[in-house]
DNA sequence: CATTGTTTTCAGAAATTACTGAAAACAACT
DNA sequence: AGTTGTTTTCAGTAATTTCTGAAAACAATG
């Protein structure tokens, strides 16, 4: 390891306090991959791009971050398609520039939509079928009363969960669908029920 | 691959049947370990107590997802610490047994107290921590008027994205909180802004 | 306090996931 | 159609995560 000591934010000035800051933001970013269910490579990604918030080409991102060429390329075509970061180009540059969506609400907007699509429909349509399994009649007669007692136990168990996630869909349908309901939703809830104020 | 086909809901009897339902809900729910942040075995486990329904010990789970004791036992554990399992006991066994959360709705609210404070706590503690890096009279003054602007947008950026996750973190704790409000919250959303009825 | 039944721990093995780098594909320009 | 600069792909490798199994710890019982 060599002499760097700990990162002082401003023994070099307020350009060294910048970077520093920013690569704080994208080690945090980093670690929060997991809750997104991407990976650590494509968060930091995204983190450089949000928090410099001008376009970057795959070079800079590739030096920045210390990664590969391959990587980097993986990480921002996934990350194109999760649509939190755009294509953008220079006039007299052949290079292509990236750029992250900037407005926060847009982003985890783009964000839900897709987990949405990724787990939470998949598991809806499985939940269904599951249930519809065991349905009265899909099953013969059980020979004892308390098989019959387990069954209905099971499709209740099954029945609840689906319902629960009926709801989430539903909820996340509010939040990502058109013009901004995202926002009200949560800015009416905090009103509606904290009784006023932004904590 | 024996000649197993594909399991067929009713070919020998209900009991069959809800044989086959539980270990599809308890695949689907392996599935989604991802999305809750736990390893799949953890999220089996947990189906397969939540779907029986009735206390099972760790000699049962290790057979019925064909996993080692190490495995089983500290699936168990974490399970017990997320709070979605209780432990149970038999009279007259030595033995423990263990038994899922049935109500749904407290088992969410179980997660999501639980990832606010693995996840959202430490996030926002950080983002704090990196915001107050650049504050004004932190970093020495800007030697170019460029510069200070790009560090206001930066110090922008942050308190922006801070703010988002002091919504989502309030969100969250109203959730989570006492005496089932997570379930009127869900509900007020749906009759609110949705105009009436469930899905 | 020895025995027996049970649970926990953890070093090493296995499985999974992520990354690299070089080759192939692509596209703009001549 | 050739040259040059750029991006994508993917087989192999590296890193990380998860799992096993046997030993240690624990606890109830005689």
């Amino acid at each position: 390891m060599l002499p760097a000591m700990k990162p002082t934010p401003d023994s070099d000035g307020p350009e060294a306090a910048l970077r520093v800051s920013q690569d704080q933001f994208i080690a945090v970013w980093g670690q929060m991959a997991g809750a997104w269910g991407i990976s650590r490579t494509m968060a930091e990604v995204h983190a450089l791009l949000f928090i410099t918030g001008e376009p970057l080409c795959t070079d800079d991102i590739m030096e920045r971050l210390d990664i590969s060429r391959g990587n980097a390329s993986m990480s921002l075509r996934a990350l194109l398609d999760w649509g939190i970061v755009q294509r953008a180009h220079k006039r007299g540059d052949r290079k292509e520039y990236f750029e992250a969506e900037q407005d926060v609400w847009t982003m985890f907007r783009a964000i839900v939509r897709e987990r949405l699509k990724r787990e939470a429909d998949p598991l809806l349509a499985s939940l269904h079928e599951i249930r519809d399994m065991t349905k009265p009649g899909r099953v013969g007669a059980a020979e004892t009363p308390e098989l019959a007692d387990k069954i209905a136990a099971h499709r209740e168990r099954l029945e609840t969960m689906t319902e629960f996630f009926q709801t989430v869909e539903n909820l996340g349908q509010q939040f990502v669908s058109p013009a901004g309901k995202g926002l009200q939703i949560a800015a009416s809830l905090l009103g509606t029920l904290s009784g006023g104020g932004r904590g």
